[in-house]
DNA sequence: GCTAAATTTCACATATTACTGAAAATTCAG
DNA sequence: CTGAATTTTCAGTAATATGTGAAATTTAGC
C-alpha cells in the first residue's frame, strides 16, 4: 500500500526541528538525528522512514542510520501498524522520560569513560616519584566526578513527580541543611 | 630568552592528557583543546605556548586557537613571570571551579539557546489551529528546561562546599521532602 | 520456499571542521 | 621610536564527518 499521507509540518514545529537540527552539532549528535528527534516529538502520530526523509528533504538511507542513531540513544519507540508493513517510529510521550534517558545517555557516553580512565591511572602502583601533583589533580577529579555520578544515578531513581518537587525546592533545600547543621552542632 | 625549559609528561598525565584529547569530540570541543586544557590542569607549573606546542606536537598556531578557544571556556588564568615577555597560561587549582565554570558554559551553549526558541516559537499568538499538539510539546519541555536551569542557577550559588554536602545527601533530600510533606498534609 | 516490499549496508561524493606555515599585527625593552 | 620577540590571523590543505544511490539483506504475506 502506498497510502502513507504526507506530513506537512506547521511553521512553529519547522522552527522547533530546525533549531535542533542546529544544536545537533553542539550536542554531539549530527543534524539529521536532531531534526528526526525533534519531528517525531512534534509529531502527534508515529511516522515511517519514507514520511520522515520526505518531510525532511533527506534521503531514505540517512533516514535508516539516523533513526539507527537514535535507537542507540534508547530514544525510540516503534509501533506498528496494522496492514501495514512499514514500520512507525515516535519518541516516548513524557518529556520527564526524554530527559532522563537523554542525561543517562550522555553520562555513559561523556562521563563513564573519563571516570574508568582516572581510575585505571590511579590504580596503577604509582612508583615514578614525581608527578604527585599531576595525580593529586586527577584524584580531586575522580572524587568529583564520582560524586557526580552518583548523585545523578540516585536522583534517576526519583520519580518524575518527587524530581520536579525537589528541583523545585532548589537552594531551599539548602536551608534545611542549615538546619540539621545547627541540631548537630557543626558550622 | 629561550631558557623555556622543555616541559616532559609523565605516563600517567599521558594517558589523561590523551584520554581528553579523544574525548573532546564527545564534549563540543576539538581534541587539540582538549589536550591543551588536560595538560594545564595536570601542570604544576604555567605554560607557555611553545611549552604547549612542543608537549602536545602541534603547532604555535594551533595552541594559540586553543587557548583562545579555552578562554571562550573562562578555564584559563594567564600568569606574567618576571623577565619573560611570554605569556604562560594555567587552570583553576580548584577542580569544583572548573567543574562550576564547565557547567555554566555548556548551558549557555547548548541550554540556553534552546530556550529562548521554546519562548519564542510559544510567544507567537498561535492562530493556525491545528498543531496544539505540537504546541504542547515544547511547552512541557519549555517548562522543564527552565525548571532545570534555574536549579542549576541557584546550584551555582552555593559555596563548593556546601554543594558537595548536597551532593552526597544525594536522595536522602528525599526524605526530608517525605517529612515536609507528611507536615504539610500533602500525599 | 518464493517474491515483492521494506530496510540496511557500503563505497563514493560532498560538506564541515581542524591544522599548518607564512605573513601581519601586537607588544615591550631599550 | 625602533626593532626584536611574541602572538594572532588567515588562506590553503589535510582530516573527519555527513549524506547519497545502488546493491545487498531482511521481512512477511502468499
Amino acid at each position: 500500500m502506498d497510502t502513507a499521507k504526507t506530513i506537512d509540518i506547521s511553521p512553529h514545529s519547522e522552527s522547533f526541528i530546525q533549531h535542533f537540527g542546529e544544536m545537533g552539532s553542539r550536542w554531539g549528535i549530527n543534524r539529521t538525528v536532531g531534526q528526526i528527534c525533534a519531528l517525531l516529538v512534534v509529531s502527534e502520530q508515529p511516522l515511517n522512514a519514507d514520511q520522515i526523509g520526505e518531510a525532511l528533504h533527506i534521503s531514505r538511507s540517512n533516514v535508516s542510520m539516523g533513526l539507527k542513531e537514535l535507537q542507540s540513544w534508547n530514544l525510540l519507540r516503534a509501533v506498528t501498524v496494522a496492514g501495514d508493513r512499514k514500520d512507525y517510529f515516535t519518541t516516548p510521550d513524557d518529556v520527564w522520560e526524554m530527559a532522563r534517558t537523554l542525561i543517562e545517555e550522555r553520562r555513559k557516553r561523556e562521563i563513564d569513560p573519563t571516570l574508568s580512565m582516572l581510575r585505571s591511572v590511579l590504580l596503577q602502583e604509582q612508583q615514578s616519584g614525581d608527578d604527585s601533583y599531576a595525580l593529586q589533580k586527577m584524584s580531586d577529579m575522580h572524587d568529583l566526578i564520582e560524586l557526580l555520578v552518583s548523585w545523578l544515578n540516585e536522583m534517576q531513581t526519583l520519580k518524575s513527580q518527587r524530581l520536579v518537587k525537589l528541583l523545585k525546592l532548589g537552594s531551599g533545600v539548602n536551608k534545611i541543611l542549615d538546619l540539621t547543621d545547627r541540631v548537630s552542632g557543626k558550622s
